[in-house]
RNA sequence: GCGCCUGUGGUGAAACGGAUAUCACAACGGUCUUCGGAACCGUUAUUGCGGGUUCGAUUCCUGCCGGGCGCACCA
């Protein structure tokens, strides 16, 4: 409809003999202003020193020379806006559009061209996942739905960053802490001829990323003392090494890690199409940086490291080898830009990564485009803000006030049951509890702007009442159960409406595509998950107020198809956001 | 010090340069002879401060003030 509306704006410009120029349509926020609109008059009037609202007027008469049926009334209103009414004919195409495309509706072809390699999630192996982590996955599930959603070919894919000195701190806390009998013992050779002496995360009743966590606090612990910290880092070097004990050891804890965590990931709705593990990759690195000093762009400092030159980004310099030679985080990283292009052959590259990393990112970024990996438009680094815990600040070990998403979805969970169970009465309420408990938390997060921080706050999250994940749910089974109550009183949607009068739900379902094709080029899940929000609420509202199914009613027919379309809607709305309905609530 | 992000009712948020700044929570009052009350209807209350650009600024520019993050051989 927009583009229509743009067409013919710029057909009667052009008839009327007056400049082109690029103006705003918009949903005015007063229905009473009309559907859309057009700021055009106020454009031009700026331009060629027009009264605006007798622009207006002339725009308008030109206008309803060529009105489609679908418009039925242009008015000029306010300071020179030209606002359009819709007819209930373009309603009744809309609806009938979202039943014929039903779990395909929504869709745009904006992003054909166009493969999108997303990193997100990324835990590192050695922490449970907490909140942090949770608005990065959750984030990311959302991203690369709406890219989708917008045509584009997106590869779901997550680094495995399985090496290095956190590992070995881990191997260490598990050789040295996890003995069934207590007693310590920092020989690998020893644990490897005795396996079975060591607890596992069934024999100390933990999940298994839980069980890592513990033993990573012990292994980080011990390296305060100088002799334990020597022996973690010969651990790295002889990992390095391809030492076989080691390497055994290494395998044990990492497998326990990602069982753990392939569980959160899972129930936070994670998938992905390519994971990258450290340990194949982290080496390339220093190709990159050699080839970057025959080409200059890198040089050499007198201890030996390696320095950019970022002058032409107005960016500060990085290190991007140390003097020793080994490599940095950006170092693999070069390595790794490269490999995901030609891997996927993407021309669109997208790190999920917290703000902290914004300076590395664009120092990434700019190092890769002097390399001719690729160009900083192909980059794009989504930040997100950081989620605090609402009354008590920042999360850290240390005021241990992490919250782990395990235990807030299963304090969701356990909250929701009681309430699931007293209202279906009976069936096994786990599977609708975890939904509602996953739509609660999600909603949460997606509600807000991505780049702004989130005191999370417990009690709004389990709250389920007004602006929240369960209330789009209950939107959704709710119109289930009066279709299904239509269904059983013989009454079959119809695409004829009887009355003139336009109700704001169905304003709200023939929107759907626009919120989609916006939160595409925005990024912005939150347009989403807001627009979900307006819908049930004006479907809620319509409900209230207008008896939906009744055989004796002429209306009722239409008012089927209107509930139908707002499922289908609401579903695929939900579905973006990584939501699932269930059948009742 | 420099750079990036951020500041909207009591609270949490929205507003792609537009009209009377929207929504939810909380508070208060109402709806229950219900297509499912996780609902609906109503009342109260908001753009950090100063300047600029503009017909029009929460939005853009600029200077303060407050919050967060980052700034070369850590990961």
């Amino acid at each position: 409809m927009k583009e229509t509306i743009e067409q013919l704006v710029k057909t009667a410009l052009k008839n009327l003999g007056l400049p082109e120029v690029s103006f705003a349509i918009e949903h005015p926020d007063d229905v009473a202003h009309g559907d859309y609109a057009v700021n055009v008059a106020m454009v031009l009037a700026k331009q060629a020193k027009l009264n605006p609202r007798e622009c207006a007027t002339k725009i308008v008469s030109e206008l309803e020379r060529t009105l489609p049926s679908t418009i039925s009334k242009v008015e000029i209103a306010g300071p020179g806006f030209i606002n359009l009414y819709l007819s209930s004919r373009y309603f009744v195409d809309a609806v009938s559009e979202v039943l014929k495309g039903g779990k395909g509706y929504g869709k745009n072809m904006q992003f054909s061209k166009d493969v999108w390699a997303i990193e997100y999630a990324s835990p590192n192996p050695n922490k449970s996942m907490h909140l942090g982590h949770m608005r990065n996955a959750i984030t990311g599930i959302a991203l690369c739905n709406i890219l989708e959603a917008n045509g584009a070919r997106v590869i779901r894919e997550m680094v495995d960053n399985n090496r290095g000195i956190a590992i070995a701190k881990l191997m260490w806390g598990y050789l040295v802490a996890a003995k069934k009998d207590g007693v310590r013992v920092g020989n690998a050779s020893y644990w490897q001829s005795h396996k079975s002496e060591w607890h596992t995360p069934e024999s100390r009743v933990l999940k298994a990323d839980r069980f890592v966590d513990e033993l990573y606090v012990k292994g980080a612990a011990e390296c305060e003392n100088s002799e334990n910290e020597k022996k973690v880092r010969q651990l790295v070097v002889d990992w390095e090494a391809g030492d076989k004990v080691v390497w055994d050891l290494w395998e044990t804890v990492l497998k326990y890690a990602h069982d753990g965590q392939a569980e959160t990931l899972s129930r936070l709705g994670a998938r992905f199409d390519y994971v990258w593990h450290e340990h194949e990759h982290y080496e390339k690195g220093k190709q990159y940086v050699e080839s970057g000093l025959e080409k200059g762009i890198f040089k050499k400092l007198p201890d030996g490291a390696v320095l950019t030159d970022l002058s032409q980004f107005k960016l500060t310099d990085t290190v991007v080898q140390k003097q020793d030679g080994t490599s940095l985080y950006i170092t693999q990283d070069i390595a790794l830009t490269d490999l995901k292009k030609i891997k996927h052959n993407a021309n669109h590259l997208v790190w999920v990564i917290g703000p902290e990393q914004s300076l590395a990112l664009q120092q990434l970024f700019a190092v890769c485009e002097q390399l001719g990996i690729g160009k900083r438009e192909e980059f794009t680094h989504i930040a997100y803000g950081y989620v605090s815990i609402k009354g008590q600040g920042k999360m850290s070990s240390r005021a241990g006030n992490v919250v782990y998403v395990d235990d807030l979805f299963d304090e969701a969970k356990t909250k929701v049951e009681s309430i699931v169970k007293e209202r279906i009465g009976e069936g096994d309420p786990s599977l609708i509890a975890e939904a509602v408990a996953h739509s609660a938390v999600t909603y949460e997060i997606l509600k807000v702007a991505r780049q702004k921080d989130i005191a999370f706050d417990m009690e709004m999250a389990l709250s389920f009442e007004g602006d929240s994940g369960p209330y789009l749910l209950y939107s959704a089974v709710r119109a289930k159960s009066i279709l299904d109550k239509a269904e059983k009183a013989g009454i079959k949607a119809s695409l004829e409406k009887v009355d003139a009068d336009i109700a704001m739900v169905e304003r709200m379902v023939a929107r759907y595509g626009e919120v989609v094709a916006r939160a595409g080029v925005e990024m912005a899940p939150h347009q989403i998950a807001l627009y979900l929000i307006e819908l049930s609420s004006a479907f809620n509202s319509w409900y209230g107020n207008t008896k939906i199914v009744d055989a004796e009613d002429v209306h009722s027919p239409w008012r089927v198809a209107v509930t139908a379309s707002v499922r289908i809607v609401l579903e695929n709305g939900l579905a973006l956001l990584g939501m699932k309905v269930p059948e009742r609530m």
